[in-house]
DNA sequence: AAAAACATGACAACTACTGGCATGATTAAA
DNA sequence: TTTAATCATGCCAGTAGTTGTCATGTTTTT
């Protein structure tokens, strides 16, 4: 086998432990102790971060965490992979910063020259354009750590009626418009809420749990479920059509008729009247709801609250 | 120098050419012939894609595009990675889909059995919610493409007014909820304007424009500054603060009170006032608009609007 | 037919690697 | 204090791998 490979091997053997002695090397691949000395000079000056123990109860210890096998990207991979990043600038906090960093590092300092000037030309050619976050989430690898490890957790949470403490199972963590959210059974109200990571205000690691609760898919796709189905059905003038395809959540609702004109005739959760109201009342004449009722009123008995708190009077 | 450093250079020598025979390679590092035609059939065995023309004019070519020297990632740097390319998920359409693709595969499988487990369960305790987009962008990386290279371009486009052709010079592109966006100077009407990357029909590259226009982040910039400045100002109860905190425009804005209500005082641009009023419709009795009177007006027209639409008759 | 290129084999000279042995240093346990 | 376990390093001879040269083929273009 050539020295490469073994080399590699080694590699590979050694950074999964985090203790071992030239000895088990060289039973582990039947070579010399001697030989094994060597290799592990030679991995270290390839700058593997490896140091030795003197004396009895001595050995090696690696002290990256483990490591890949050396990879060969192309250069449109590792351009892909910044473009990927870059994605994830506009997050305050990530939790994988640190990691993020030094990978980054790692490529572009092995791009060449040319390479070097496309990405920083991509990058000043696209963006990911979101607001800019100034709210803070410090707990958020703490609590994404929690998390998988099954873990059930006591918190202090910032709600609407001031600081509350909570006995919880977290069962993921998701973002969504540049802030942090955490779904979570809580064992006083026995049922899935959903809290803010950045109104975390501190967390208290508790007993792992057992029990299987639904996972962060499953709960996702639960919410769509329309627990109190109601049917809407709206008149769209074209502006409206135009409109309503570029909302994510009617896009696929929208019907399309010959003259450009449009309708939307389908059953979503009562729960989402709240979330839908303001679209409608931005539409006005674009939009001619039919049904439901509810929605109707809803519109109309905020437009009455808006001419009551400002009458006419210039 | 060992026989791995100098295949790597060898490596790096061959994949910025696009042609080359053994004589060239003999030559550059000054070893015989022999010996090139043996470290290519090394490359080659260990998978690099490198073909051979016979006969005269004959020579190698590597298939793939450039190749990075070997990189050695860290278990975490390449779950860091994984987590990227998990934010990028819900876009329908990415100018690098198949790179991604591509380079995940090759982390992927070279991580360890344990790895793969934990970047599996990684997927599903985190994610990145968004609205899943329907709307196709199969212009999108060619129009990236013309921005990087400084070209104009013929465009059809659908726009409010029907089909239109337009003559423009791309700034750069963007994302925004799931939506691919390109500000591009207007040569008819001698102004930059946005359009939607989905909605461009077909597109003809024409002449490459050695103008210098602004660039995608100094475009940003300019939209911020406000062209119509307009005093905004708003007394907030605490459930005011508490939602206009969550909003990315507003939340620098607001000043909270001692006894947690709160007010915003500010100056914006009168061309926000269409996109913000939405959000005092919703909020009702919980913000009072003090100025500007434009506001008001925009709110109580819309007001009335509903109200006309949808007269009591129950 | 000649020239330019890849493909492959044989072999001797050269280089690098390996294992064994020796020696030394350091540390913990007996 | 001694002993055993461990890393660190040097030397050397035997082995294994690499290189250059030469030879022979094949394919393709001029």
């Amino acid at each position: 086998m050539s020295k490469a490979k073994r080399l590699l091997d080694i590699l590979l053997f050694v950074s999964t432990k985090k203790k071992f002695t030239a000895q088990e090397v060289a039973d582990e691949f039947n070579i010399s102790i001697r030989t094994v000395h060597r290799y592990i000079l030679d991995l270290s000056d390839m700058g593997l971060p490896i140091y030795a123990e003197q004396g009895r109860n001595g050995g090696y210890t690696v002290l990256s965490s483990r490591l890949l096998p050396p990879i060969l990207f192309t250069e449109d991979e590792a351009v892909s992979i910044f473009f990927a990043f870059q994605s994830l600038h506009y997050y305050r906090d990530l939790p994988f910063n640190t990691e993020i960093k030094s990978a980054s590092q790692k490529l572009y300092s092995s791009l060449q020259e040319e390479a070097k000037r496309k990405v920083d030309k991509l990058q000043s050619y696209i963006a990911f354009w979101n607001p800019k976050r100034a709210i803070e989430t410090p707990l958020l690898k703490a609590v994404l750590e929690v998390a998988i490890e099954n873990k059930n957790l006591h918190i202090h949470y910032e709600s609407k009626s001031g600081t509350t403490t909570k006995h919880i199972h977290p069962i993921g963590v998701y973002a969504h418009d540049g802030l942090w959210y955490m779904p979570a059974f809580d064992f006083t109200k026995q049922k899935i809420l959903l809290f803010r990571v950045d109104r975390i205000i501190s967390i208290i690691k508790s007993e792992e749990n057992k029990e299987v609760f639904v996972n962060l898919k499953e709960w996702f796709s639960s919410t769509y479920e329309h627990k109190q189905p109601i049917r809407l059905h709206v008149r769209l003038s074209r502006e409206g059509v135009r409109q309503c395809k570029s909302e994510p959540n009617l896009e696929d609702l929208v019907v399309i008729k010959e003259d450009g004109t449009g309708f939307i005739d389908s059953i979503i959760d009562k729960g989402e009247l709240n979330f839908i109201s303001p679209l409608f009342y931005r539409l006005g004449m674009h939009a001619q709801i039919v049904e439901p009722k509810e929605l109707v009123d809803i519109l109309r008995q905020q437009a009455k609250d808006i001419l009551s708190m400002y009458p006419e009077n210039d």
